[in-house]
DNA sequence: CTGAAAGCGCTTACAG
DNA sequence: CTGAAAGCGCTTACAG
């Protein structure tokens, strides 16, 4: 396409007719064509051979003063520089990657980036990630094993020179098990919450089976009543190692793991699946001495219904939750937790990763533990 | 380098000694080269021209049967599909998108992911620009000037197809309106928040001025008190719109506006900032009716001071936040807050960023109306 | 220290 | 419906 201002050429219609994309397997039809593209501010991009034919030099040099490789008179560097400023260049990171045939980006995947634990991690490896001198992309997995296999689609496209998925949802379904070990064939794995057999990556984990009991025998101690466990087995790794180690301080006490009650929840982890399932044992809250949940939104939305309920947190019933999020403390009562520290786990993974890029098989590290964090919804005090 | 097993080059070493990468114009120095790159399962990446050799057709065949592009046999395709799937092939992004000469991805920024509001509003915009056909990549600001600046530049680098960025901070400080200039030239953008002027964007906001405004009166009709404001007008373009509303509802009553304290915060605006800033003003706090917040961190935090300090919420003194996330109907009391649809954001954004991509310039659209809920932290009832 | 030239893995007119 | 060939914008041996 001709353009009169000028003698170059205007880019291809960025959305062409019957288009289709791929996403996995599927291909997602394009919404209907708009008319042809009009043109921004400029037109054909500058490259590399636009910027070495203003300064008189050879694309090899400007490649070099890009990338700091090689050795550059400092003269011929600072000009080529200021030639790029002036013509106001960006390398064009598809060309680079491609002909360097590696992405120095990546991947941190997570169950969901609406839970506060997720977001520090992300955090806290991005800043370790960096330090390595590699990029970072985050993935928000929505808790669904259909997003994780298109991300994981994703990530093979791009080549990434590793991934980092952090998720207490199960892994083991057939496909989602599938997309891993393919995703591995390529990109180094590193999981972060659980373990599967014969699983081609490495694991961080938090000793939840452990981190729980003692919580449970903590509480037995201050009130030696049965437990109200809210959890979801069905989909979740985490909250099954979780009622394991619950169920096991329970069975010191055989009549107080008569009395608990186990319950495997079905529709989410949620402030609001915490407040319903309390409510729904109006009649029985009474004999439970404490409300176990294997996350804070629920233990949030439990206290909320204890409350509603005419009864208090802690003198009748206590409650804990897990993740330890910024909040509980500043919501009343503050909310006790099971508390898991994003930097040893970010300590684990990087080099776990490094290991990956260089082609290396890290063994899984021994797992982390998690400290519990009482305050005024367990009785408080302990610690903080 | 040879490899003894197969007759293929291994790829180069991924991670060569003395390599810079630039982030924006710093160059990180690589960590310490490790040893060289030991093969993962495969190694050289099967590419078209190994499907196409294998199928026995031409890689253009391969390329319309991996597009759905262009008319191929159903036999034909059938084959070339049966041989990538037994290969394990999968497409090189950079590649594709370098001859295509464009990204199908849009990316996303946010102040930060920490905040729920942010984490809804990216899940809306995700489904909402899929349905159009393109990928999206998050990127979380955590706040930074820096990290946005970064982020400009790595979505000019990646040619990205269009890009929204989602902040109440202020983007008029020099070097973020250079890059975000320098941004505009080559990606279109949407702000969503607040308007520059001579800004070469679609933006899209709600009418905070009038919201607070509102929000204040209802409140004064509550309890005619004075209003301790709690906002950090000097990086944040929302506090100040929400302190212009609060300021001119009290305008009505100069005595009010006399006794009412609008608060400078300056490090940060979630819980412990709240909390804070309310316990600093333990001797004063009964001269208040109300705390105004303008996020819900900081309406929580105020909440626990409030209570620790002996009073009530809201018998002595009214709390109210901004943003209305999920958690708030839970907590002791429920907070009341401004809240913004994220829907309709959504419903605003996408067709101006698909205009942006077929090189039109869409008008601001009028700005959106928020929402007051009063829960039990303003008294309760009006609604919800 | 610098340049000429090949090539990364795709897609797309163009020709048949 | 299919193929041969050019080329997207870089980087990197290789040669000087």
């Amino acid at each position: 396409m001709a353009c009169g201002g000028c003698n170059r050429t205007a880019p291809r219609d960025q959305r062409a007719a019957g288009l289709a994309i791929h996403v996995g397997d599927r291909s997602l039809a394009r919404a209907a064509p708009r008319g042809p593209r009009l043109h921004l501010k400029s037109m054909k991009q500058v490259g590399v051979v636009d910027i070495a034919r203003e300064a008189g030099v050879s694309t090899a040099t400007v490649s070099r003063v890009l990338n700091g490789s090689g050795a550059v008179t400092e003269a011929t560097r600072a000009h080529v520089r200021e030639v790029i400023a002036r013509l106001g260049y960006t390398p064009n990171a598809f060309a680079a990657s491609l002909r360097k045939g590696r992405n120095d980006a990546i991947g941190i995947a997570v169950a969901s980036i609406s839970q506060p634990w997720h977001v520090k991690l992300i955090r806290e490896l991005r800043r370790a990630i960096r330090a390595q001198g590699f990029t970072t992309i985050v993935y928000d997995l929505e808790h669904s094993e259909e997003v994780l296999i298109e991300h994981a689609e994703s990530a093979r496209r791009l080549r990434l020179a590793g991934m980092v998925l952090a998720t207490g949802d199960r892994l083991d379904a057939p496909d989602v098990r599938a997309a891993l070990d393919q995703l591995v064939e390529t990109v180094p794995l590193v999981v972060i919450g659980q373990q599967l057999p014969d699983a081609g990556w490495t694991t961080v984990a938090f000793d939840d089976v452990t981190a729980s009991e003692h919580a449970v025998q903590e509480l037995l101690e201050r009130r030696a009543k049965p437990v109200l466990f809210l959890g979801e087995a069905a989909s979740s790794y985490l909250s099954e190692e979780r009622r394991i180690g619950v169920e096991r301080a329970l069975r010191a006490a055989p009549e107080l793991l008569e009395g608990s009650e186990l319950v495997t929840l079905t529709a989410g982890m949620d402030y609001a699946a915490g407040y319903r399932e309390v409510m729904a044992r109006a009649a029985s809250l009474s004999q439970f001495g404490t409300v176990f949940c294997v996350n804070d939104e629920l233990a949030l939305g439990a206290c909320r219904a204890v409350h509603e309920l005419g009864f208090s947190v802690p003198n009748d019933v206590m409650v804990i939750g897990y993740g330890d999020v910024d909040m509980l403390p500043y919501v009343v009562p503050s909310l006790s937790s099971v508390s898991g520290d994003v930097h040893a786990v970010a300590e684990r993974v990087v080099p776990a990763i490094m290991a990956g890029i260089d082609g290396r098989r890290m063994p899984n590290p021994a797992k982390l533990q998690r400290r519990i964090v009482h305050r005024e919804s367990t009785g408080g005090s302990g610690e903080q």
